[in-house]
DNA sequence: CGTGATTTTGACGACACTCAAATAAAGTGG
DNA sequence: CCACTTTATTTGAGTGTCGTCAAAATCACG
């Protein structure tokens, strides 16, 4: 299993024979695969390759063709779509378990996935995916389900890009983190968040400069602590959902990108 | 066939028996159904029943139970979310072809559905709709597709909403609005916009007053004109493609409500 | 420890929101 | 069909939030 950097973000990986036994995989339980019956495991297993990608290397660039499928083992992916005038819109972070790539079809992509960290995958032909999703209707009608899933998340995500303030937005944007990425062991629940304050600001539509002066205000407000910028402990969750507008969470999901 | 208030939310339905029969639909060639082969499309019409809501009525709300799928033959439904502070998030528009309901679980609805104009659909139980999804799965991946494209969709919303100013997000709804809703007739290219101000705005994220006054600028520019408030001439496209920042327009899909 | 990138802080200005009122359109009943 | 009511849309004035520009402080890395 091979390295790569950020100008060559083609994807390596060792043979299908060396990759680790599905059952034993650390994502199994909650990723796509766990729908996989035991006995398809073989199969889906002699599909797969485990793959490295460097930080900052390219998954796959919008418009341009997606010959694979990946399913994230460890690490973390940014979702983005650039405009005409170089402005950038991150549509979502993908973490373990998540599902990624050209699920859809053969046309070009229709976002860039970049590793915000070193990111481990495991990564299927997007033809040898197809057609393990042919002869197996009740993954497919999950698959349905997890796309539905992401549907609704991404509703929220418009909601809180329409309707909401910088403060709502990063209030929103750290419960949802904890929630999908929790870090346990201190008194009060943290996240680590691995992208920079420019991938947040890129993600809740807003400038570097007001993500910062939020991160402040809710610092000053004593709703978290930062001992790093990017270690972010969540001191008064309640106050946190009173300004995200929050009921409760959305419910847990595989996300999926495209 | 019996019509129904808006304090009613209910939907009526002929019985199966008095259904036209699907080959000679309207929608059948831009719906789901269009993928159904002819042997089956029986079943299909045995299940289905057509229903009418008036305008401003229900077809589901958020956090209750859907027990329907729904296909839209005529009309305009809108599909939103309201937040605890009694804010609206309208998360998009769906017209003739397009498909909501409850598709994906029984658990409560994650938006409301309210008819715009009054609609004519075409309803199925929804434990009849997945169990023909069961036995049919080329169509359940249909229907994964049509998730996928819509996930596309309301991609390039969140980059409308995180990185557009008022005019621009305008000139991008009335240019998606006229290739989803061609027209034809005028000189120039129209859309009709059968939704109030106060719809757009809590669709673009922003005020029924923004709304306004993007309207005006874009008829001082030049580029529409609006002979009434809800019928808007498109006389420069290549300016609004301009404005709105696009490339090209988004594929044409089947849009999908949950 | 020094260099470069990231993050924070500050001052200022513009875009869009709020509030308020006028105008236009749609619906209602005589 | 017209006067009247109600609703929707437009217009105006003032304010505030957030973006822009610039610089300092902090962090990461060799």
């Amino acid at each position: 299993m091979e390295a790569l950097t950020a100008e060559e973000p083609h994807f390596c990986s060792d043979s299908g024979k060396t990759s680790d036994p599905c059952e034993g995989c650390v994502v199994r339980h909650m990723s796509l695969c766990s729908h996989v019956e035991r006995d398809d495991l073989d199969r889906l297993q002699s599909m797969s390759s485990k793959a490295l990608f460097l930080k900052d290397s390219l998954l796959f660039e919008q418009d341009t063709r997606i010959e694979r499928v990946f399913v994230i083992i460890e690490g973390m992916i940014k979702l983005y779509r650039l405009l005409p005038d170089g402005q950038r819109q991150i549509t979502g972070f993908l973490g373990p378990g998540d599902l990624l790539g050209g699920i859809k079809r053969q046309e070009g992509a229709h976002c860039t996935a970049q590793a915000v960290t070193d990111v481990t995958v495991c990564a299927f032909a997007r033809s040898d995916f197809l057609r393990f999703l042919q002869d197996h209707a009740e993954l497919c009608f999950k698959l349905l389900i997890t796309a539905t899933d992401e549907i609704e998340a991404q509703q929220d995500h418009i909601t809180l890009l329409g309707r909401r303030r910088v403060g709502e937005r990063l209030a929103a944007f750290l419960l949802v983190s904890n929630h999908r990425w929790p870090l346990n062991g201190g008194a009060h629940p943290a996240v680590v968040l691995p992208m920079t304050r420019a991938d947040i600001a890129d993600h809740l539509g807003q400038t570097v400069e007001s993500v910062s002066r939020a991160f402040k205000q809710l610092k000053t407000l004593g709703h978290i602590d930062l001992p790093k910028p990017n270690l972010v402990v969540l001191k008064n969750i309640p106050a946190l959902y009173e300004l995200a507008g929050f009921e409760e969470l959305p419910a847990q999901h595989i996300a999926l990108g495209l």
